[in-house]
RNA sequence: GUGAUCGUAGCUCAGCUGGUUAGAGCGCCUGAUUGUGGUUCAGGAGGUCGUCGGUUCGAACCCGAUCUUUCGUCCCA
């Protein structure tokens, strides 16, 4: 018989059952947190129409997009000129042609047509969380991968900046509980970052100057300061500006900063940004989020562009490990599917990052072992339908408990016990004697005993005292 | 998308400037020992050296292609 090799595909991973124990405790702990604060869960499809797609991620992002080749005959409707097309290089143009369906790239576009297809029948402002693998052509690197989890909580059909502030709670809450303490969302404006373009004179080129600043602790102070240099912004509001961006302080100094870049570039502050730094630090302060949790950074940018309000981004406290989750407000997330006025507020965790973290900074220390209780076990052919019954009673008490399936020596059945991480082992005797017998032995210290079936679920609780001689 | 890089037993790796039957440790299997498992001892199985092609009398080793890994870059989670 013809073997293939046994291989994975490029930037796919298996998960084994220590990793998938981690994944499903912290999925469940954010699946509650958003529980708690009302958000319900959504799924959409692994698969979407390409049209619902294309175009949304910009260029770059549709060349990501794992396309999925029609059925069929799809070759027959290809005329002439298509061929030629194709051969010429035109492969977009071809890709179009063969395929019209493809894997989701991330969970907010799916999100926004899953909106825009059913607004008539949902009740705004309508809240809900999604955690499901998405899948990226990219090229793989360590932590990044062709298929991985996003976790993503919306809140949208509504412009109230409650929404903001219990946004930025969930994000301590969960942090804090994970054990994060030193997390902490930075949060930024799009209106604010909008005005300081204006008041650099950039304004025609303001989402240039957003890039540049997206990428200022990466490339550096200086850089930005070329940048700003070549746009001709003059040394002294350059200073200005510089002090605005590395104060951070909270809103009543911030605010006073503000209005004294203001005036040094004679420009004006929109009064809705004023009061919006100002309501939401008090809804935030209503929530009774620790001030270390939060704090206003403007030279938070973030890099896409739907964004219209504010915007945050979760600092891990770990150093030399970037953000753990981000989000903001945006306007019209529907718009490309034709319908407007939908405001809401988006955040998402990097649920991959986080594992990763948690794995390396030992958090998962105590999380339940999903291993058996108890391990049933007989070295007598014979005595396996007696096994059965035994076991069987164990589990209609609620008791865990793994059968192994053969009737081996005892050194396999010890090994097996000890790889599965199963406390007790339980051998059955049955002999001569009409009555059965198990012997008991709990493998942390090797204390043993012998009882009767009904007898077992005691020991195993550990309601009666271990002989441990 | 682009530039580099890695690939030898289940795992971690040796393997000299190309030269007979490719090695070690750990793990695995068998037997003995053992408090019915953990210790110790003895033995054993397992590799077309990522894949395909080329150079050569001869390739794990040299050359080409391809796949995979890792590291930059673009972008992002």
């Amino acid at each position: 018989m013809a073997t293939v090799k046994a291989q994975l595909a490029r930037g796919v991973r298996d998960f084994d059952p220590e990793f998938l124990n981690r994944r499903k405790w912290l999925f469940s702990q954010l699946e509650e947190a958003f529980m708690r604060y009302g958000f319900l869960p959504l799924e959409t499809p692994a698969i979407e129409l390409n049209q619902t797609l294309q175009g949304a991620y910009g260029e770059e992002g549709d060349r990501l997009i794992f396309r999925i080749l029609n059925s069929g005959q799809y070759l027959e409707s290809l005329t002439d000129e298509d061929w030629t097309a194709a051969r010429s290089g035109q492969i977009n143009r071809f890709t179009r042609l063969v395929t019209e369906k493809a894997l989701r790239f991330d969970l907010t576009v799916p999100f926004a047509r899953y909106v825009s297809m059913n607004r008539g029948n949902m009740v705004f402002p309508f809240k809900r969380f999604q955690m499901q693998p998405v899948w990226r052509a990219d090229r793989p690197q360590r932590g990044r991968y062709r298929e991985f989890y996003q976790c993503d909580a919306d809140l949208i059909g509504s412009e109230c900046l409650s929404s903001e502030a219990q946004m930025v709670a969930l994000y301590a809450e969960v942090l804090g509980q994970l054990g994060f303490p030193s997390a902490c969302v930075r949060i930024s404006h799009r209106k604010i970052l909008s005005f300081m373009a204006e008041a650099l004179g950039l304004s025609s080129q303001s989402r240039a100057f957003m890039v540049q600043l997206d990428k200022l602790d990466k490339s550096g102070k200086e850089s930005m300061s070329t940048y700003l240099t070549e746009q001709g912004v003059s040394t002294e509001v350059q200073k200005a500006w510089w002090i605005l961006i590395e104060a951070q302080p909270a809103p009543p100094e911030l605010l006073a900063l503000l209005l004294q870049f203001s005036s040094i570039t004679q420009s004006d502050l929109p009064a809705s940004i004023m009061t919006e730094l100002e309501t939401l630090t008090h809804y935030i302060e209503a929530l009774r989020v620790p001030s270390s949790f939060y704090r206003f950074d403007l030279s938070l940018a973030r890099g896409l562009d739907y964004y219209t309000g504010f915007i945050f981004e979760v600092d891990s406290g770990v150093k030399g490990m970037g953000s753990v989750g981000g989000g903001g407000r945006y306007d019209n997330l529907t718009a490309s599917f034709g319908v407007d006025g939908l405001s809401g507020v988006g955040i998402s965790f990097g649920v991959e990052r986080i594992l990763d973290l948690m794995i390396e900074q030992n958090l998962f220390g105590d999380i339940p072992i999903p291993a058996a209780k108890v391990l049933m076990a007989t070295t007598e052919p014979d005595s396996m339908h007696n096994l059965l019954a035994c076991a069987q009673e164990l589990r209609t008490q609620g008791i865990k408990t793994d059968l192994y399936a053969g009737d081996p020596k005892p050194k396999k059945i010890f090994q097996y016990a000890e790889a599965r991480q199963i406390p007790v082992v339980a051998i059955l005797k049955t002999k001569a004697e009409r009555e059965l017998q198990f012997v008991l032995k709990r493998l942390t210290d090797s204390a043993h005993i012998q009882v009767k079936p009904q007898e077992i679920q005691d020991w195993v609780q550990g309601n009666k005292p271990w002989n441990t001689q």
